[in-house]
Order: structure tokens, then C-alpha cells, then sequence
DNA sequence: TTATTATATCGTAATATTGCAATATAAAAA
DNA sequence: TTTTTATATTGCAATATTACGATATAATAA
């Protein structure tokens, strides 16, 4: 075999998976951080940040756009990225429910 | 290729990308997610827990223990995992940062 | 000692990911 | 119109992940 048996498991669980996965590579979190520091949300020009060729950069944008962690839209020949916020505010208050869970812990 | 090129980004991209990737498995989720729910650290039924034959789960309690994202201790014949607080602290932190910085954002 | 119990490792097949050259698309400029 | 510019898609080779049967290990029980 080789695929995950993501029917096993809850949709809450397969959806947080495919979060974490848009983010499991090194030129993804590169891009976040990219578009952090990026004052607007006009930003074509991700493919000179990373030292990776057009197609992959624009394949590693489709995987953070698909996941919910960036948004794109249209302008002119361009296309402007920027970072979800409701994905991110999701992700951290998962963490923060996590860690909260945590502090009644022995350990 | 296939392989990433994990040279060309920053250790801290390469560690956080490594988080996510050990997150990025439902199984995985779910194992973080049980070990939540259990009071104390003995705990090592999680093979009874997921629907994975027993070396899968050991092999997924590898890579979460591999990230730093739980620790095991030998308890007798079975081994006692729970969850690294600090780590998971660390990743509510970055996200924390994240979402202050897009507090200042136009989007 | 010989079970038994709990977990890890090995080996391997199925599948997924990564990266990029080549090519396609689509909007704006000439 | 044709050219340029920006991004997406296709196709494919290299590599990584997932899953599990078989087997190994290592501590306790009998």
C-alpha cells in the first residue's frame, strides 16, 4: 500500500492533517513568511524569493491555496497572493485549546 | 528529482517544515489527539486505538517522537508516551506571531 | 529456563511528493 | 494583429511516505 486510510479517521482530523501538509515543506514556510513581510498583497514576485523554478513555486502555491492557507486573485497579467487569516486564527486557537488541555497534565 | 532542497532555506524553515510534516498524517493527529484525552503518561494501548496494524503506529510514534512533538519513556515492558509541552508551545507561538503581524495587514 | 507481552525493525509493495523542462494559457503592450 | 509578461499545466524521473507481514528485541511472568 502507501495511501493514508483517511476514511478511518474524523474529517476534523483529515482536514487538520492536509493544514499541517500544505506547511510540511521548507518552501512553503518560506512563502508564508515571504508574504509576511510583504506590506500588500500584491506580490508576483515569490518565484525570485525562493531558489526553485516557476513551475514548482507555482505548484507549491497551489497546495497552500487548496489547503486554505493562502487566497489568490487576478490582477491584470499578475496574481496576487496573500495569507488566509481565518485559516491561521484557526490553526493557532487549535494549539492554544491544545496547550490549555496540556497545563492539567502531570508529566 | 523528488527530493527537497532543503539546503537552500533557513534551519528554522527546515525545523517548523518538519513539525508540520510530522502533524501532516491523520493517524498522527489523532495520536496527539488521544494522548490528550488520557490523564497520565502510561499509556500504551494506542495501537488498540486507531485502526493501523501495530508496526505502523510504531512507526508514526517514531516520527512524532523524531520531532520532538511527544516523548517516550521505557515503563517496564510497555513504554510511556505524552505529548512535549514545549514544543507545542513553540508552534502556538510562531502561529501567534504570524497573526499579530497580519493584525497590520490591508488584505 | 521457557513463555508471554509490548514494542521496534526489516523488507517490500503501493502510492505520493518534489522538481523541472517543455508547453499552454491569458492578459497587457506594442 | 503580434509580442511580451506572468502564471499554470503536463509529463516524467527521482525520491519519500505509508502500510503491513515477518521477525527481532527486551522486559516480565511462569
Amino acid at each position: 500500500m502507501g495511501a493514508s486510510k483517511s476514511d478511518f479517521f474524523t474529517d476534523k482530523q483529515n482536514e487538520l492533517a492536509s493544514l499541517f501538509k500544505a506547511l510540511s515543506h521548507p518552501a512553503r514556510v518560506a512563502i508564508i513568511e515571504y508574504l509576511l513581510t510583504v506590506d500588500t498583497c500584491i506580490c508576483g514576485d515569490i518565484v525570485n524569493e525562493l531558489p526553485l523554478a516557476q513551475p514548482t513555486v507555482s505548484q507549491h502555491l497551489k497546495e497552500l491555496k487548496n489547503a486554505g492557507i493562502i487566497k489568490g486573485s487576478i490582477e491584470g497579467t499578475a496574481i496576487c497572493y496573500c495569507i488566509n487569516e481565518t485559516t491561521l486564527k484557526k490553526i493557532e486557537s487549535y494549539f492554544s485549546i491544545i496547550n490549555t488541555k496540556l497545563k492539567n497534565k502531570c508529566c
